[in-house]
This record gives structure tokens, sequence and C-alpha cells, in this order.
DNA sequence: ATCCCTGCAAAGACTTTGCAACGAT
DNA sequence: ATCGTTGCAAAGTCTTTGCAGGGAT
């Protein structure tokens, strides 16, 4: 089912706003912070301001549209929540994202870590830091 | 080693305020935010201000002594750590949490990331969700 | 036309910074 | 005596709330 007919059926309004802000959130494979998403979909939507990007992802999340994570230094990030899944791995230096597909080991440390914990483990989420290839040479040459 | 040992070894001084916090974190299974460490605390050392629990657990952070984990609602919260690389995951439900040790997998899977997109990758992120033991069987059972 | 949604401003929750006095070594 | 540490106040960051006008249905 298409998120516009989600909201429709559950009696909230599709607007600009709600467009902007879930195109925004696809159109990237890196989790965003409310921040970066009011400045990504206001590239599509100029008026949108930061209280209804909150109020949207708010509304999101309940419907299970998307996902809110926690991130080192504060603040929270959204993504998407489709059911097929990747992890990311963000430039620390330029903010390149590449994506990375598939989690055998993670389902072996998660199926370990229910051992260890009792936990019924539902969802993980994974990100990777570094350098990107370009990055990591620049800094290597310019000590 | 005892924790008062590594703050000496580091050149760090052993006083009544970082005794009030290490205290008020051992005498709890919970993890503890920071106002919440604060409280307990001041029952040792009433003069203790948020603002030196805030400097003392990020001392404690880096030092490994305790871990600072994210809670659903906006505030971290902050746990005895024993030493080594951990994982935390925090039950959604009650926010009990578990530490799992070791990750085989993700280095392996850290090795193939590298691998397949060239990035230099020096740090990772797991967060894990799921419910403690008490909170998935009282939910089986109220449906 | 209805009433949900929006944006602004302001408030709120959590955390960090500046600075002078204090205290562990 | 030295210099790391403390507490207060103030500032900063992230997020939520109040309200009147605007837009989807």
């Amino acid at each position: 089912m298409d998120w516009e007919d989600l909201l429709g059926r559950r009696g909230h309004r599709v607007t600009a706003s709600r467009r902007a802000v879930m195109t925004a959130l696809e159109s990237v494979d890196v989790p965003l912070a409310a921040a970066e998403v009011l400045e990504q979909a206001r590239t599509r939507h100029p008026r949108l301001g930061l209280v209804t990007v909150y109020r949207t992802l708010d509304l999101f999340q309940e419907l299970g549209l998307v996902r809110r994570v926690h991130r080192e230094g504060g603040c929270h990030v959204y993504t998407t929540a489709s059911p097929g899944h990747h992890h990311a791995i963000v430039c620390r230096h330029c903010g390149r994202a590449a994506e990375f597909t598939g989690c055998q080991e993670i389902h072996a440390l998660i199926q370990r870590a229910e051992d260890e914990t009792g936990f019924q483990i539902d969802g993980h989420m994974l990100q990777l830091s570094g350098l990107c290839h370009q990055c990591a040479r620049a800094i290597e040459r310019t000590g």
C-alpha cells in the first residue's frame, strides 16, 4: 500500500509538506536528522518549517512509515522503514555515503546476543564510520 | 584495577564528587540519566551540581568506566561498564539494559564492506532493539 | 464549509561552556 | 604551590507547544 493511501485511510491529509519530507527521506540512503530533512525538503518546498518536519516525522513514525533511531552526539535521525534493509557507511570527512547490503554476520551476532542477554531482539541498526577512499588518501598526503 | 587507581594514573584526581557519582551508578542495576545520578549522589554529597555530574560521566566514559546508552524519550542514561568493547541493548518497554560481548561478526562484515566500498572503516555503531525477557513474557500474556 | 495542518515565536528539556573559587596532590 | 576540579549562571542544541491563518477534503 502506498503511504499516501495509508494517510487517507487514517484520516490524515496528504500535503505538500508531507510529500517533501517523505521525498527527502527516500532520496538518500542515510538516516537524516530533522534539520537535515528540512534542508533537503526545502529544495522542493521552500516554505517548509522545522516544526512541521518534527510533526511530520512523528506522524510517519506512528504510522510505521519511518523509523527513529539515535545518533551519537545527541540528536535523532530518521530513516524510511522499508522492510528490506540496508546499512550505511558515511565518510567522517566529506559525508559521502555508500550503501552496504546484507547482514548475515549480524544475524549471527543477534542470535548470540539473544542467548547471552535473554532479550528478544527484533531490530537492529548498524552504521559504520570511517573515511572514503578519496579522503583517506588526501589525509594521508597532508599528514 | 580499581577505578580510583586508574584516575590517578591518568592524571585525574579522586574527589568526593567523583566518588559520589560512581557510588550512585554502582548502587542500582538500572542505567541512570544524569539528573537521576545527581539525585542519588546528593544523598552522599549534597553540594554536588548537575554540571559536575555531566563532566564526571564524560570522564568516566572516556576511561571506559561507564557506558552511555540511549533511552527513548530523548536523554541518555549511564551504567557502569565492564572493560572491553561491548554493545548495549535497552529494553524498548521497561528500559532495563544488558550488555553483550564481542563483535567478531561485525569485524568480518567490516572487512567485507571495506573490500566492497574502498572505505577505510574505523568505527561502528550498533543498536539493537527488542524486549527483555520479563517484558516479552508480560506482553505475551496480556496480548 | 469544515477542521486538520502549517509556520512563527516562544517555551521546554537536556547538555555544554566561561569563569572565579576551591581542594587534591 | 600547582593546576585539575567544582558550582553557578548563562548559553547552546534539540524538540515541543500555543495560536491564528491557510489548505485538503
